[in-house]
DNA sequence: GTGCCTGTGTACGGCAGCGTACGGTCCACG
DNA sequence: CGTGGACCGTACGCTGCCGTACACAGGCAC
């Protein structure tokens, strides 16, 4: 395939931990797709039809219960991957939350059938979602955690950092309506800790332009789940197979 | 082995789903094991020692984060088993929680190396426990949701039914301070709840003898949770391998 | 039967976050 | 250039839960 003749990397980080060849065979079996916020790409309660390798940009799992607002139950990037679970074999591929882009961006997307059989084919393949299935059972734990005990604006700090690091920038349009979503507060709520945090000059923000100027500070601002977020992502790069 | 001669099943759901042959030969490399309400099976951030199949009780995932009280994320019993991660392979097998026993019983339990070896041998037992851990993933993601969203009174009737259920009895020995554990709150919110489901007439409750008079009654004061996981358990047993 | 430990009941001030609601500002579009 | 929609700022009363603290009851030990 030309189009992975011409670059070195396929810049999703998991991919990349393949070796070159099998690399190669799969991502020929890829399609680049567009990542743009907002947009939902797996709904909830249905088979999976696609995985997708962020190469820039984030997807957020999110839950719906009863008439409550959409919660988040982990961020994925250009770290790893969405539908790591699919290795749990089909049929079983029924997720309980929906995949909702976070960050706008590009990704390698592949179909959920095609993926089955390549997992066969290719047991370097099946250790990579292995890995990063091993993730989502730490990050969901975090989840539950970080609901209970932080505050608004340790989550709202800790959320716009787990962003721009899957953005791969210091600067990103997300309106405080999105990430009170994500977080399952009230906008106003959001409103308020961004006011604080402009008036400690740790971010700028305008009609949904953010552009950190503290990061220091803003990490400092954000609950350990930060820190415990960026861990896991080292780790499922520094893993043995 | 003559110990699983003697009786029809395991007593664990899903070691019953196994051929009867291939069972016998998994059973006969565990060894019985005592579950004392409150023993603690696994500590968090180490290698797994064992893996564990309930046939009576239950155990709890906990997790501890900073300086906060623990915090359940997941409650196994006979229709599950702890350790079902170990099927992602070894040297992954570091779990972000700890293992607690929430109700007192017996179980099976294999050591993970062990278990492992069996894994390459028996693939059915592989298939139960990529079964076993897909159940994990909905649970983990109720556990935040749930965290986020129910009052203390709701996940406290929530976790005294799923406790239940596992002991498979509608009485059981528990104080009050360690469902506040479990629940990640104050002892005396969960007195003040229980107070009032005394009140109602849904249960008795004596100096840690909990006993359930109205069942149903339980069960509508509970949140949407404990009917969620009682379909999980019920979706396990039925999932096409 | 005195003492201690475990397990419960009760109390009170404090606050984070909620629901709701309305006003203001920027921008696009006709 | 005016209008509407998207987005943000502010306000207010309310409540669930927290932290802390202390008193009381049952039961075992000596």
């Amino acid at each position: 395939m030309s189009r992975t003749d011409c670059m070195q990397h396929t810049q999703n980080q998991l991919l990349d931990l393949l070796p070159k060849q099998v690399q190669q065979r799969f991502v020929a079996h890829c399609e680049p797709f567009e990542l743009v916020r907002a947009a939902e790409l797996e709904m909830c309660g249905t088979q999976l039809s696609h995985a997708y390798f962020p190469q820039v940009g984030s997807i957020s799992m999110v839950l719906d219960i009863d008439g409550h607002p959409p919660v988040e139950v982990g961020m994925i990037g250009p770290e790893s991957m969405v539908g790591s679970e699919l290795v749990l074999g089909l049929g079983l591929a029924q997720t309980p939350w929906r995949a909702v882009v976070a960050g706008s961006g590009s990704c390698w997307r592949i179909e959920t059938a095609t993926l089955e059989q390549d997992l066969v084919q290719m047991p370097e393949l099946e250790s990579l979602l292995k890995r990063a299935l091993m993730i989502r059972l730490h990050q969901l734990s975090l989840a539950s955690t970080c609901q209970r005990f932080h505050s608004i604006g340790q989550r709202l700090a800790r959320w716009i950092l787990m962003d721009l690091d899957r953005a791969q920038a210091d600067e990103v349009h997300v309106t405080q309506e999105f990430i009170s979503m994500m977080l399952g507060v009230r906008r106003s709520s959001v409103t308020i800790c961004a006011i604080e945090f402009q008036a400690d000059g740790l971010i700028e923000y305008h009609r949904g332009d953010l552009k950190v100027i503290d990061r220091a500070g803003l990490e400092r601002a954000a609950c350990s789940c930060y820190e415990a977020d960026k861990l896991l992502r080292t780790e499922l790069m520094a893993m043995k197979s």
